[in-house]
DNA sequence: TCTTGATATGCAACTAGTTTCATAGCATGA
DNA sequence: TCATGCTATGAAACTAGTTGCATATCAAGA
């Protein structure tokens, strides 16, 4: 049993990638982890007093001036361990939960005006995707402007990165194909 | 209240595609709709309890000779208003659980024993996206042979379906990245 | 004959994830 | 001064999704 769980896997690769508090967690999991791994504030507080309460990661209060104090937490040994165990399982299928998808079938029982809707959405979701983008090669430019000269972690924390940016790039296209195929229902 | 459900909408778009029982309708979501909305058995025909009880679908019991009775589902005018009021709301952001995107950052704290673990999984799960992007080009060349000449949910249906064709060789372009990647770390 | 596998449905128990609400200090700008 | 927004944490209630088990028919092959 167990085996799959995975929002403490993703949190334990956060953490050792750099301790931080609860709060912190939650942002990362908006921006860089959040590409491939979505998770809101209550999920990871919830799921972190759990890890904490089986050892696998450790806590230390923070006073701040001027800021509510905060808990940093750390992996500990078990945390670990936990972690290199779960890296030789087999690896899951990922899982897609594409809404648009669905959306865009859903539209042939819908009327003109419904799809004139979607159209809308479609675009307002392109500059969605084209925002993401940019912030993404942002990043990779602040991040790693030398590729030539990164450690292992860099290395696959780039790798990583490029593929957010390849499927960006992919599902920019495929919103261009969209448009086109739903301009051209009206003709 | 409600408003994202989900599942839902995409049995109801699968029952006007063609209605169908839930056995029929998990190996769809096995197969066509899965690409892009993922759902069990068990959830599926708990899903069809409710939306019967609900009115949004209508259940016709169909003997078989051969084989066990089955319930076909079609939607019922309800589920389809459900269903346009649905199409009109904005289009939530797809949310990516990537498992292996973890396990490639997380290989930075594993040894090198592990990372060639995570090598041999990478080719394997490859192997798996090479044979699923197989399966979608068969399937257009079968249900889409001429382009021109399709109606408005077909050009939809074929649409979506070029999207799971441009995911899946992004995939692979990226798996490649990842190989290479991985390779270059041991030398 | 016996096993395996496909068709076909479902309950019960569990785990994961979301939503709503609450609290509290300080900074910034209108 | 007042509203807004960011930092920071959390409880409670709910909804969604998974896993394990159970059942039954028939076909195909060992």
């Amino acid at each position: 049993m167990m085996a799959r769980v995975a929002l403490e896997h993703a949190i334990l690769v956060s953490l050792l990638e750099q301790p931080g508090s609860g709060y912190e967690l939650a942002r990362r999991f908006d921006r860089s982890i959040g590409r491939f791994w979505t998770a809101t504030h209550q999920q990871i507080y919830r799921v972190l007093k759990r890890m904490e309460a089986d050892g696998w990661v450790t806590a230390e209060e923070i006073d701040q001036d001027g800021r509510p104090d905060k808990r940093r937490y750390s992996v500990a040994a078990p945390g670990r361990s936990v972690l290199t165990t779960w890296l030789r399982e087999p690896v899951q299928p990922e899982s897609v939960r594409h809404e648009l998808a669905v959306k865009i079938r859903g539209a042939a029982f819908d009327d003109a005006a419904g799809r004139a809707a979607l159209l809308a959405e479609v675009e307002r979701y392109r500059a969605d995707h084209e925002t993401t983008l940019h912030r993404y090669q942002t990043g990779e430019q602040r991040d790693f402007p030398d590729p030539g000269a990164l450690d292992t972690g860099q290395r696959l924390q780039h790798v990583v990165l490029r593929g957010g940016i390849a499927y960006e790039q992919m599902v920019l296209a495929w919103l261009d194909d969209v448009l086109e195929t739903l301009h051209g229902l009206g003709r």
